[in-house]
DNA sequence: CTGAAAGCGCTTACAG
DNA sequence: CTGAAAGCGCTTACAG
């Protein structure tokens, strides 16, 4: 007997069918142990009542949450959004959900939102930020949780890390423009832990040559495109002006072109842009723009591999997973 | 006595307390009504265990999963980003969680994720996108769960409505344009449900002042920034050549301007260009992007305040929440 | 292939 | 202000 504007459960399709609540968790969690005929009565049943099983009933029975928590610093114009999108569709696949914590720019609500994943027993947290707060990856080591650092390869990961060498970008772009010929560069570095690691690569390179160390100019974070204004009012005054700008974004780099061109500047001609990421804009842009492509859709595809290897048991060797990167000459640089 | 390696329940917390679970479940749940000297006692208790309460029971026998569900059509260059982050920002203050759903931009996503959600018993469930299948609006509705439909005003909305005419949107760009004398205007619509009712009080608008009915050019979804080529190789095979191109969304917007640009043809000076959103981007473009301002922000805290307001079992008399809108009149039109 | 039953870790009237 | 106890809706050895 159902009731009407009550929620059916387990049960009540059970006793619709004919079969114990056993066999119908069974019908949805391993069907292919129950019987054929059976199977055909708990859909019918199904169906009648517009079950939809209780996953946080579930979650609890079976100790897995089907939830991982996905955290961001934002996710306004982030160069993670590749990423998070390649990892909600994958989870989704297997039944999973992704918990979006969004930890600002300084990663201030970070604890909190780790917190609330744990106590939510989530199955996995991703993060992409780098996290540099000891006590904290302590924290998270010490439960069971599979953890995922992305974007990054920190020497020792708090569990396993899906990532490339931002010192290496920063050495590859430094290659770049000394085989071009530039002279005289300016690193635009945002206030954030793996913008200074690209930077390190690049003065270290740079430096290795035999040239000076680079002018170097830092900008607040998150990354905004009105940021374009301080740096391109910065580069106005410099003397000598800079050939070229390492800007930690493609947003940056797009704005600054823009500023060039309004302040009657001709990119690439008079003064170069590098960019950061890769995205459409790099591209499309006038004049297309020089930077360095990270497959962010594969490093989301790669931690929800790491998962689902976790989650099948499967022992994980190696903590680093490198996805690398390619530094992509357009016309801009 | 604390077994180590197995994460510490409720249970532990009273015993080491010298409490019942009941009082340690208040001390979460009803701090008000523990007395101060138990409660430090159940502060050291947790403490010294380091408990941290398994919310997934507790959503279970409290019957809030404290979970709710965000679903959007993508996250990569979405005019609904700033939404989502206030939503999320939001409801972590009150202990929420936020899952987030990408439907993708035809929605083929929508019914799966719904479920995933309902399954979950999410306290609530926001869509951003229009949702025009009605047994999914239906079965939406059958549930007891909060629904929250922001950035739109649909006629009888599933539950709450949280946004704007778009229809006005179309009427107000139209009645600026007519204002400013412009004679022949393209109308670049997205093939979207509610780009097309801005299009609609865009033609109603401008018939109705005893005009032709404008020139229109329709783009796939996801808008993207590449897109504006497309939009300006139309435009210049175009004779007359349209005076002023009303662009779905700022990233359209400045690819237009910087097409034109490249193509030697400027803005507004030869031909004038309108976006849509009030991105950052709009006010920071080289000309400045005249386009409508909508509070996303606003949009996702009043959807949260809804969804406190059902919580505090306060009845919700007006379904629609109209956050208005604001055309910005700026350099490029 | 299926069922009876214990258990997952909490919350919440109810009683005091 | 606190405790004993029932219950939330599932899953999963165990036995057959």
């Amino acid at each position: 007997m159902t009731q009407k504007h009550s929620i059916p459960k387990l049960d009540d399709v059970a006793t619709r069918a004919g079969v114990s609540t056993a066999t119908v968790s069974r019908f949805y969690n391993n069907p292919e142990v129950v019987a054929p005929a059976t199977a055909e009565r708990i859909r019918a049943a199904v169906a009648d009542t517009g079950y939809l099983p209780n996953l946080i009933a579930g979650g609890l029975a079976s100790n897995r949450s089907r939830l991982v928590a996905v955290l961001v610093p934002e996710v306004a114009q982030s160069i993670f959004n590749d990423t998070i999108e390649a990892m909600c569709a994958e989870l989704s696949l297997d039944g999973n959900i992704v918990m979006l914590g969004l930890t600002g720019a300084d990663n201030s609500r970070l604890a909190r939102l780790i917190d609330a994943a744990l106590a939510r027993r989530a199955d996995g947290v991703i993060l992409t930020a780098l996290m540099t707060d000891e006590t904290l990856r302590e924290r998270l080591r010490s439960r069971s949780t599979t953890v995922i650092e992305t974007w990054g390869l920190p020497d020792d990961p708090i569990d396993v890390a899906v990532g490339f060498s931002h010192t290496a970008v920063g050495a590859d772009i430094a290659r770049f423009l000394l085989g071009r010929g530039y002279q005289n560069p300016l690193v635009v570095v945002a206030a954030a832990a793996r913008a200074r690691l690209r930077r390190d690569g690049f003065v270290r390179e740079w430096t290795a040559a035999g040239r000076a160390a680079p002018d170097e100019l830092e900008v607040p974070l998150p990354t905004r495109y009105g940021h374009s204004r301080l740096v391109w009012r910065h580069v106005a005054q410099m003397n000598p002006r800079p050939d070229v700008i390492i800007c930690g974004s493609d947003v940056l780099a797009q704005g600054v072109i823009i500023e060039a061109h309004a302040a009657g500047v001709r990119v690439p001609d008079q003064i170069a842009v590098v960019g950061f990421g890769n995205l459409a804009i790099a591209g499309d842009m006038r004049p297309s723009i020089t930077t360095v492509d990270v497959d962010g859709a594969r490093i989301g595809r790669e931690a929800v591999a790491v998962l689902r290897r976790r989650a099948a048991g499967e022992q994980i060797v190696d903590r680093h997973i490198d996805v690398g990167f390619r530094l992509i000459a357009r016309e801009s640089a």
